[in-house]
DNA sequence: AGCACGCCGACT
DNA sequence: GTCGGCGTGCTC
């Protein structure tokens, strides 16, 4: 018997070995040891052979894991030796020929191996181990179903009797999405079919899980990356034997081994965590939607800030929009109050100084956000507040302080900054920027008498943790919160009044088009949330462009105008969603490497004449990561077949540079 | 991705 | 002479 297997490695070549005729070393493998001592007939060890087990065999000098994917009677036809495998693992598939079929497009469509794609599927555990999914027992019978309002039970009416399959619940937190989706997910458990419930990060996992067991029972299983291998393994087995038919989990749950999938949610749908950050980089909205097509169920998405690529497809009408009303609570919007920073001497203008003033005085607490260190200066005019824009890719300029230099990080254009604002003529050009350190010694300075503390992955690992942090938050411990987008959770606390956005530009001056996006997106989350938890609560927003739309669409809770105007820009830049990107990054410690290897590529690519642009190489927004010099080229097209293969021949065709590292994102979330 | 082989320069 | 640097090529 002859079986063919993939590995964990960048190549796409499967390999075949030879199964003996006696048991091999059957014993070890196995979470139930046989007895070696009687002889198992031979059939009966290739009986036991199917595709989606995992064998151990010799590849080169060393012993590898890897997969079966096809199962031989007769010798292959092949020019070299087969060896003997070492041994099977499994006693029982992890995989079948579906699931394999699955794997296969994540290899087409993210460009890896399809052993690199199974491995990134499937855990590593060996031995099943229990996770205890603690629930306390008395919440299991304390469940009461909580009454629908008008909107809500329209949406669900709508999802129900609806003959598509791609649904978006467009809501604001608060407006009950969670209860439309399980509401759904009732019906679709009803027909016998199974649920996926996805989550952007695991902390909400636990949140979920207690409300989804009183609900439907224990037949909950939940994965993600806070599980050891053994855990998810025996996660795994439930799944596969049906005796878990809703699955919760972060982004890897997606490739659930679910028979019979009837439902997929994907909550917070502009969440970027759902794209992988490493090979294969796939995105589980669009995994998801792959998944759906292919079992004829339905996915749900949601969000209060939906991508812009979302948007787009339900102005297409490919996802149907569900809204819910603003609040289902009954509750009103902090109001959102723009500051102009022209001619503010410090990291907090007057006007929030006096806010935070009044709103301590009366014992209310305060948050403050701060997105990121100061990574880029932001160029601009500080009269007019003109900015600085790459004349071809239209994407904000980074200046470089030692250099001196303006630098695009698409197209790799460089200019030295002129001293005059082409706008307005004014001498006053120049950077800013400013990280944590500088706004909390401004606090520190304005209000020597508050108990502050700052919040961030920096300051978390020397002192306390988040929980600790909030709990004393919670407690009115601490009266003023600075951090970055970590603090977000604070935003829940009844005790907060006053919530400041130090510098919305941070985000809006990145060098990725869909800093606007993400500026918007931000803004909308946190005024949208704070109303809802605080009553006379207010939102304080600083920037230096005002009338910047996706700052003042946010604030205005404009949000048509917002995406109309952002949809216009893209489309009139052939950015996403009018256009798909690859992004090919390079990765070297030897700086002049990276670029002779990002220059080759160019070469090979631009011979391969196809309905895309070739972008670059430049260099990455962040230089340097780890000590790795990264250089990019971005490959944008309308239709992403021509760029894909394209990107595919010309990766084959490169030449490698020992120290260079080649690394492919299809669709890239972040262009960093 | 690993790992070995092999071809050159440096050093006891 | 041989130790070790890394470029090249292969893995069923």
């Amino acid at each position: 018997m002859y079986i063919e297997v993939v590995f964990n490695i960048p190549l796409k070549t499967t390999f075949y070995y030879s199964v003996p005729n006696k048991p091999v070393n059957k014993d070890k493998g196995l979470n139930n040891p046989v007895d070696t001592a009687s002889p198992t007939p031979a059939e009966l060890v290739e009986e036991s052979i199917k595709i989606g087990m995992r064998v151990s065999a010799g590849l080169g000098k060393r012993k590898v894991t890897g997969f079966i994917v096809n199962i031989f009677e007769e010798k292959p036809d092949v020019e070299f030796e087969i060896k003997n495998i070492q041994r099977i693992i499994d006693k029982d598939p992890l995989f079948d020929e579906d699931y394999y079929n699955l794997a296969k497009w994540i290899s087409e469509m993210y460009m890896c191996s399809a052993g690199e794609a199974l491995f990134s599927m499937i855990p590593s555990g060996r031995r099943e181990k229990d996770f205890d999914i603690d629930i306390a027992e008395e919440s299991l019978d304390n469940f009461t179903r909580i009454t629908l309002n008008e909107g809500q039970k329209g949406v669900i009416e709508k999802i129900k009797c609806s003959t598509n399959s791609l649904f978006y619940l467009y809501g604001v937190t608060g407006s009950g999405k969670t209860e439309v989706y399980l509401n759904i997910a009732e019906d679709i458990l009803a027909q016998g079919k199974s649920v996926i419930y996805l989550v952007p990060e695991i902390a909400l996992t636990h949140q979920l899980m207690d409300y989804i067991t009183a609900r439907f029972g224990k037949n909950i299983a939940v994965l993600h990356s806070g599980l050891t291998p053994s855990q998810k393994l025996k996660q795994w087995r439930r799944i596969q034997s049906s005796d878990a038919k809703i699955i919760l989990g972060a982004r890897s749950a997606v490739f659930a081994p679910v028979k019979n999938l009837g439902l997929i949610i994907l909550d917070e749908e502009h969440e970027a965590t759902y794209k992988s950050g490493s090979t294969p980089r796939y995105h589980a909205r669009q995994v998801a939607m792959h998944r759906i097509k292919t079992a004829k169920g339905k996915l749900i998405m949601g969000s209060a800030t939906p991508s812009v690529e979302a948007y787009h497809l339900m102005t297409e009408n490919i996802l149907e929009k569900c809204e819910l009303p603003e609040i289902a609570a009954g509750g009103i919007f902090a109001p959102v109050k723009v500051i102009d920073m022209k001619g503010e001497n410090s990291a907090i203008s007057s006007y929030l100084a006096e806010k935070i003033r009044e709103v301590t005085a009366k014992k209310g607490q305060v948050i403050l956000f701060l997105n990121r260190r100061g990574f880029f200066y932001y160029y601009h005019c500080l009269y007019c507040g003109h900015e600085f824009k790459c004349r071809h890719c239209s994407v904000s300029l980074t200046y470089h302080k030692e250099r001196n230099k303006l630098v695009c990080h698409y197209c790799g254009y460089s200019e030295t900054p002129s001293k005059i604002c082409p706008s307005c003529g004014s001498s006053e050009v120049g950077y800013s920027g400013f990280g944590t350190e500088k706004v909390e010694s401004d606090i520190n300075k304005f209000f020597p008498y508050l108990k502050s503390q700052r919040l961030d992955k920096d300051s978390i690992k020397k002192s306390s943790s988040v929980k600790e942090v909030f709990n004393k938050f919670k407690d009115g411990e601490i009266d003023l919160l600075l951090g970055t987008q970590i603090i977000a959770k604070g935003l829940n606390f009844p005790g907060v009044k006053l919530i400041g956005i130090i510098m919305a530009d941070t985000t809006l001056q990145l060098p990725d088009f869909r800093s606007a996006e993400k500026t918007y997106s931000l803004i909308t989350q946190v005024a949208g949330r704070t109303g809802r938890f605080s009553k006379d609560g207010e939102v304080v927003i600083q920037t230096y462009r005002p009338d910047n739309y996706s700052i003042k669409f946010a604030a205005q809770r404009k949000h048509t105008e917002f995406y109309k105007a952002e949809l216009e820009n893209r489309k009139a830049m052939n950015f996403p969603p009018f256009s798909r990107v690859i992004r090919v990054i390079f990765r070297s410690k030897e700086s002049e490497k990276v670029l002779s290897a990002a220059n080759d590529f160019y070469n090979i690519i631009v011979q391969y004449k196809g309905n895309f642009d070739i972008f670059g190489p430049a260099e990455c927004p962040l230089v340097v990561i780890a000590g790795n010099n990264r250089y990019h080229i971005l490959i944008i097209s309308k239709d992403i077949k021509s760029s894909h293969i394209a990107v595919r021949k010309s990766i084959e065709k490169i030449k490698t540079i020992s120290g260079v590292y080649i690394e492919i994102d299809v669709d890239p979330v972040s262009l960093m």
